[in-house]
DNA sequence: ATGCATTGAGTGCAAGTGCATTTAATTCCG
DNA sequence: CGGAATTAAATGCACTTGCACTCAATGCAT
């Protein structure tokens, strides 16, 4: 009985997570789409744009990407392709390891999420203000 | 200053979000998949049982489903259509509108339900009990 | 009753994703 | 040193998804 009880307890959790996650995403995609990017291009931009704070040309290597976005390292290469051909990234040789690439951001790209960022924050103010009850 | 505090709060309960989301998803499809279904598959099914508790034939229709699962409608089409050739569900005209499907779990449908059913109360209790962190 | 707007559901199409595989570079060990 | 195992990233492929559209049935207004 009081196993019952968790039991649900955990499936309306489950169940709250996925209505905020998905209203979030769907918002979120809906405001950067005009901006010509998706929810994951700019989790892209935004863990690449962290990493430069002052030397300029520390750059991340695909993987180290891949270990702070939720998504495959396939889905990565591809995405990573777009925002190169869109200009936003620039794929560099790593010099130390000639099988790793070292991903940065161009001045496009960083105007573009200068740009996009307050965009971004304000959706999630938006969305995870209210617990999602009404 | 506070400003950019509770930002980066803002930010950070997004990221637990997306963790917490991917690593529960990722970990229910691959307990699912072994059964032939997707996450989506199952919390269709989900739905479905719930609300035949005992007239037996009080089916939903496909937008009260859509209400209940974050797909859209056309996803929800085909997914009811992959359901449906896999004889788990039926697609029965509904004679009040003629535009309506009612949808309902075959026995073999309720049969797979109850049986995976337990599996993804599991996987949401491991997965949900600890914060994700660590 | 007739026509027009609306609603429920299915479909063509393009995009993004994960899995499995491939290719290239590196490391490990005999 | 030389070949096997491992690792980084890219690619082929199938699948799911959303958007825009279509088609049928219904409701509404004239």
């Amino acid at each position: 009985m009081a196993a019952k009880k968790a039991e649900q307890g955990l499936v309306d959790q489950w169940r709250d997570i996925l209505a905020v996650h998905a209203r979030t995403l769907c918002e979120l995609d809906r405001a950067l789409h005009e901006h010509g990017l998706g929810a994951s291009d700019f989790e892209v931009l935004d863990v690449l744009s962290e990493g430069v704070a002052e030397d300029g040309d520390c750059a991340y290597r695909v993987q180290d990407i891949a270990g702070r976005v939720h998504l495959s390292q396939s889905a990565l290469s591809r995405l990573i392709g777009r925002l190169e051909k869109d200009g936003l990234v620039e794929r560099a040789m790593c010099s130390e390891d000639r099988r790793g690439v070292r991903v940065v951001l161009t001045d496009k790209g960083r105007e573009l999420h200068a740009e996009v960022r307050p965009l971004q924050r304000a959706v999630l103010g938006r969305m995870l203000a209210e617990p999602g009850s009404k």
